[in-house]
DNA sequence: CAGCTAAGTTAGTAGGTAGTAACTAGAAAC
DNA sequence: GTTTCTAGTTACTACCTACTAACTTAGCTG
């Protein structure tokens, strides 16, 4: 196997394994072992553990924004929904939601270089929402804030869970509102 | 010191230290210096370490539940106001914001008394915004969804961020929003 | 003062942790 | 046909980890 290659092997083994357990929550020897390479290797291929993880954080960031600056074309309202549909179907992508929610909260740490490098993803991801949809901020910002709820429901699995805040929060919120935002706060 | 004093203050100690690092982030050998006492009083105290990071994201949802059960009396659209205020003076209080994305990711990894704890207490915090401002559910759920974005905000400390995007994350939204929202998803 | 309880420590175990240095097998290049 | 590069390993260090058992000290009570 070329390097190129078996650093794409690696860092599809890691983002499954930080997704769901975060950077501390599992070792370097774990993520080596389900790659079939000893953990010396690791180190070879990406340095730190740290620079592994933020490449992971990076690549789900990456996604979601391709994601949504690929849902452009149309323009203002149109666009957003499109965008709200690729966000849709991204809750079947579990590891890239739970990616980002574990870049924001190791952001938390104080570590500049984690901070920074979250950071600018994250404002990459709004950026390419707010030039796509080019509407009002605050309807941008509420879309993204639905985002993070969207993250919070994959963290806590809400999908299988059967009472009433749990069904409200899976429900589909509607494309109009976004418009009804913009026309309201411009008013 | 009696127990109970001693146990507060291991809990406030443990607050601090897991809103920042997370879960598997610090060590209780960490806590227990800086609370004063020895490691193993820690456990003696608390059992064992997930237990201690249960009891500290369980008190940061309740706190938050408590302040937006207190913005009540009012009803609708100035209970949510009144929610939206305290939202806002959470702000100043990091540890807690911090810890409930610290429990929302640490819920992630699978492990179903982490998971369980943290759903509770997220339906309990979802219910109480419910209860209080009873409005309509789309209203109640971007009102909780702007609170995930805050949480976001704290994280990656977007106060000292000085761009366009990060600026307009910052944005106080105008409780009017919510109003328009209900009105025009009851349409 | 004897006995009990509550607060806290000492000293350990058993295993995991990131990270490093030195080495090796095979293929390509000149 | 030797040299050089690439993919990868072995073997290790130095230390941290959660968690436990047994002991100690001080205050309260009968």
């Amino acid at each position: 196997m070329t390097g190129q290659e078996r650093r794409a092997q690696v860092l599809a083994v890691a983002e499954q394994e930080f997704a769901v357990a975060g950077l501390h929550g599992v070792s370097t020897e774990t993520i080596a072992h389900r790659a079939g390479i000893t953990q010396a290797y690791v180190f070879r291929l990406f340095g730190t553990k740290k620079q592994l993880f933020l490449a992971c954080v990076d690549a789900a960031f990456e996604r979601m924004t391709l994601a949504m600056l690929g849902a452009g074309g149309a323009s203002g309202l149109e666009a957003l929904t499109a965008m709200g549909r690729e966000y849709d179907a991204m809750l079947a992508d579990r590891t890239t939601l739970l990616l980002q929610l574990q870049g924001t909260t190791a952001a938390a740490a104080g570590d500049p270089e984690v901070r920074d490098a979250v950071r600018a993803s994250f404002g990459r991801l709004w950026q390419a929402v707010a030039d796509t949809a080019g509407l009002d901020p605050v309807a941008i910002k509420a879309f993204l804030a639905f985002g993070m709820l969207l993250n919070t429901g994959a963290a806590l699995e809400l999908a299988e869970v059967d009472e009433g805040w749990a069904r409200q929060a899976r429900t589909r919120i509607q494309p109009g509102l976004f418009n009804h935002i913009t026309t309201e706060t411009n008013q």
